[in-house]
DNA sequence: ACCTGATGATTAACCGTTTCATCATATCAT
DNA sequence: ATGATATGATGAAACGGTTAATCATCAGGT
């Protein structure tokens, strides 16, 4: 059907040899080629409309040009929680700009129940991005036994040879906590500490530090376990309401922008308002913070520059150049809106969290 | 480094044909072998923990079990609106389920500036999933020229050739303008109209046929030209707020849930109070609808089962097998909740909208 | 003794590239 | 003349599979 580079070589009346190294531009090496010769080639292949296949040349050169971007859950796609989205934005931009390809997978058995390490790890890809907040993984040890190049995002390093980026999850709690001080806030909390996922501990560190250097705890009510969803909002305040009066917090700091979603649903349902009745912070800054009601002061998570050098940082490991510094902690910062201090800025409310990021 | 099948049918004393052969469950047809060379060479392919190349595998069957999963825009997976992550989930989960893998692209020029439908219309899918809001495209052109199997999602096809995928828009603004007049309303304006994408006419049609045969308009307020966003939907709000108050209608549906979301925070700013002061209906029924304040009727789309459905007959259209109906219509349904009827079921908010689907 | 058909398995071509090793010719210094 | 070097180009072997064509052996029927 398509042209094939013996086509374009024959059209050209040069060998294949010629044309292949005319059309990678690989001139330079042990082949060489003459004006005249690289102007039919180029001519032959332009008319011909020749594109190499990709299958013939991966198997040929052992690269395949793909980045596989593995997910832990299904969900991962559908999720509320634009997380996933946003990693995966970052990912694919890079990508398209060092010109690889992205597969996607997600790390749990189909309804073959096959184990998926084994499909996952292969020569399709030529290295992967796995998104892991939780410990361990099949998929991370095949790709150690294999020798395929990896990169993890959002997980704890289980040695320091694994190459991982993260956000600075330690500065986002102490930024939170910092704030809520600032404000004048004595009994705060944090609603959060899902154990098995590797950025809370740290969160909770950061936050637990800094309460204590301002000798405000933390007390044993300061951390009231809550996951990442909208319902663990909601539950978690009706903890909170369920609690006697001089002990309840006057500010908490949410484990994510959806679950102070649903804090501040709650509160609303009870006739409560934030900041005055309780003060809310978010963690991610989405665009969901912005947009929530009142608009919520949020610790911003660099999601999107995550993905974006997740796939850098690959693409270094697969041309074989070791990466500097393997252990990547991107830096938070905090964008402040009314559901910690009242109205801010006027009319407007606040900034528009992360909808539309620019590549670098 | 990796076994390949000549050293599995080195190990078990075979010949590479009888291994490809058992490896395959090719054995029926013209190669047979005996229940001894089956076990020998099962054992081997075992023991070196072999499995075969990919890219090997599709050169020599020239497919690839891959499917091309095409965006119009870089900013899909970055959206607000869950729309493009839903399909992404339906693809996805359905591919999975049919043995296939899914890579990504979106249908723009990287910053290499080549035409993207070259890279995109390659051997290295089997075919492609177009999300094609709006008419014309090249890469589907590509497609054509080059036989490659292609459905689209959301696009009004050019010819009766073209298998897509669509919900019933005529229907969805059927819906909402019969619910909108069964409970009283008579002057009812739509937010939307966007000329250029696809779903927006038929919607329209239905909304203004429903209004016409209860006799109240259209008349020309019922259009109010809008987009997709959250930004649109505070600027109809603004627009409507000027029109003479007895102009003004008493109901809107709007372009999408985005759209209805921008108007309800508008009309909170304003002191104003749906549905009393005006109703809203939204469109897509996603999770955002149920988590607005008040929880939005919206039509319901069925995003998820679009992506299974255009995963499924892409990989009947790859194997040869024409699919029976060309145009698939996938049903709307509405979602009422308490931006039009005031509270509704109690102490719920309404169903949960789309956040966790169920496979077939 | 000879043909037929079934059974079990192999050989080799092919899929479309890349790339190493080699070759032919011309130029240039000795 | 002769060997060395540079230039331009080619043939053929990988890469790791699939598969059509072929072959060897043996049992059964005539």
């Amino acid at each position: 059907m398509s042209a094939t580079i013996r086509d374009v070589a024959k059209a050209a009346g040069k060998s294949v040899a010629a044309a292949s190294a005319v059309l990678n531009g690989r001139t330079g090496g042990t082949i060489r080629v003459s004006d005249e010769t690289r102007r039919k080639i180029e001519e032959a292949a332009r008319s011909l409309g020749y594109a190499p296949h990709p299958h013939a040349r991966s198997l040929a050169t052992r690269k395949s040009g793909v980045l596989g971007l593995v997910f832990p859950y299904v969900e991962a796609f559908t999720d509320q929680n634009p997380f996933c989205s946003r990693i995966m934005a970052g990912v694919f931009d890079e990508a398209v700009h060092l010109k690889q390809n992205v597969m996607l997978f997600t790390a749990v058995a189909g309804d073959s129940g096959a184990a998926p390490e084994r499909s996952i790890v292969s020569p399709r890809v030529d290295g992967l991005i796995l998104v892991l907040p939780r410990p361990g993984s099949a998929v991370l040890e095949q790709c150690r036994k294999k020798g395929m190049p990896c990169v993890t995002v959002v997980h704890r390093p289980a040695d320091d040879t694994e190459i991982t980026v993260n956000a600075d999850d330690y500065r986002g709690g102490k930024l939170a906590a910092e704030h809520l001080i600032k404000i004048g806030h004595r009994r705060i909390a944090h609603l959060g500490g899902t154990p098995y996922v590797a950025s809370s501990a740290p969160r909770w560190q950061g936050f637990a530090d800094t309460l204590r250097d301002a000798g405000l705890g933390p007390t044993d009510e300061a951390l009231i376990p809550a996951g990442f969803d909208w319902a663990d909002g909601i539950a978690a305040l009706d903890r909170i309401m369920a609690m006697p009066a001089n002990q309840r917090p006057t500010a908490v700091f949410a484990a994510n922008d959806l679950c102070a979603g649903g804090v501040l649903r709650q509160m609303k349902k009870l006739g409560l308002k934030a900041p005055d009745d309780l003060a809310v912070v978010g963690y991610d800054d989405t665009w969901l913070a912005a947009a929530s009601e009142p608009p919520l002061t949020s610790v911003r998570m660099p999601i999107y520059e995550m993905g974006v050098t997740a796939s850098a940082r690959l693409v270094s490991l697969i041309e074989g150049h070791d990466v500097p510094c393997r252990q990547a902690v991107l830096p938070v910062s905090l964008s402040v809106r009314a559901s910690t201090v009242g109205t801010v800025g006027g009319a407007d409310a606040g900034s528009s969290g992360q909808a539309k990021p620019e590549r670098r």
